[in-house]
Order: C-alpha cells, then structure tokens, then sequence
DNA sequence: TGGCTGCTTTCCTAAGAGGAAAGTAGCACC
DNA sequence: GGTGCTACTTTCCTCTTAGGAAAGCAGCCA
C-alpha cells in the first residue's frame, strides 16, 4: 500500500479531529467534542494519542475563572494530514482511470 | 458525521479492493489478491462481506482447465463507493478552507 | 483414486474503540 | 480551609473486528 497512507490517521474519528483541527489554530476541546459528536472520554483518549503520536499539542489555559484545553496540529501532524489526504485523493482518482488487466469472464461462463 | 461517508467501505483493505475494482469491469481473485498484497484467506472474507453487502458480484468461471474467481462491483458498490469517495473529498477540501470559532490561546496562556 | 489448484471456512488470538463511571486539578465561594 | 463545580482524564470492561494458520472442499486431470 501507499506509504503515505497512514493508518493511524484513517480512522475516522481520528481524520475527523485532524481534518477539523488543520484548517485552525487552536480549537478547543468542548468544540471539538460537540463538533464531531463525541463524548469527552473518547476525544480525550484519541487526542492523547495524537499527542502522543506528535501530531497535535494540547495546551490549557486559563481565562478568569474558565479552564479551557486548546489542541493544534503539530507542523507534523498538518505534514502526516496532508501527506494520507493525497493518499485518498489518488485512491479516488486512480479509481476513475480506467485499468487494463480486466479478465473478463465472457462466453463460457457459469 | 457525513451520512455519506460509509465506515464499511473505510476500512483499508475495502477501500483497496473496490478502488481497484471501480475503473475496471471483472477482476480476478488472484490479480486482486496479488495487487492489493493480501493473503487468501483475508481476500477471500472481504470479498464474501462486500458481497454480502451487496456492494460486489461473484461469478466463477472456467476456461478449460483453469478455474477462477472474479469479482465485480455492483451498481450500488459503485453508488457506494462514488459516494464514500465524495465524502472523503469533502473532508480534504474542508480541511482547506480556514473556519472561524478558533479560540486562540494567546497572552495569559500556560 | 489420488493429487493439484484455487479458493473458503474455521479456529484462534490480539488489537483497538468506546461507554460508564470513578478520579483529579484548579478555582470560586462562603 | 473545606466544599463544590467544571472540565477534562483515566480506568475498567465489553464488544467488534482483522487477519494468520491451517484444515476443508470442489472440480478437473492423469
């Protein structure tokens, strides 16, 4: 396969949060979780491993009484991102180019 | 999530087969197994789910001597398929366009 | 009848996703 | 300074699913 397709990113609720989080800044967390319709335990484990695969960083801050925690795609995570988004786009264009090596079953068939 | 982006479909090893499938018209077990580097046995169970899904056909067939397996898309694995893949594209492109409701962490950050 | 090819099925194990609920850190409030 | 609250985080558990290995099977040839 593809080695830009990258597994780890393909699943959906992990493209969804780097696809949401790559046209941003830093998002925040409650956002992101009312956003693509998850529940705060699943996004917290999915954004520690993105984290922990270096591809977002998580940063908490403080604004007068609010505690919020902000992610933001790593410069390698947008890399990782766009590398597997031109995975799937070749994918789908390869899919439109028609392929020799068809062994069409004709005739005597059954 | 985009109702049209099928988690059946996603799963790598679905997305290979019927990519490959797509632009072409009958493609035999072997070819496929070969191209998309899978053993027998894993082919062979995703082809029956994607049968079961309806979204390939089989059709056995022998030309003297040899025997063989091809399958092919269906019209709804092509619906299907045309439909996960515009989904996926939607998901790309968006990840282009900047969107607002960024909460930036600025100055009193921590 | 036995062997071979080309899948198919079964058996098993391991990974991983997510719900539920308990846990925790920092701050406000009294 | 103890209590409560908010905003996550972690743990525990269960369920699903993927794929390797190997046994099974059907058709055909010799």
């Amino acid at each position: 396969m593809d080695p830009s397709f990258d597994e780890f990113l393909h699943v959906p609720a992990r493209l969804s949060i780097v696809a949401l989080l790559a046209p941003a800044g830093w998002v925040d967390f409650g956002f992101l979780r009312d956003t693509i319709e998850t529940s705060d335990s699943a996004l917290s484990k999915q954004v520690s491993a993105l984290a922990g695969a270096g591809y977002v960083s998580v940063r908490k801050t403080q604004d007068n009484g609010t505690r919020r925690t902000h992610v933001q795609l790593t410069p390698e995570g947008r890399e990782a991102f766009q590398r597997h988004a031109a995975a799937l786009e070749r994918i789908v264009e390869a899919a439109r180019t028609p392929v020799e090596r068809v062994t069409a079953p004709d005739a005597r068939t059954r």
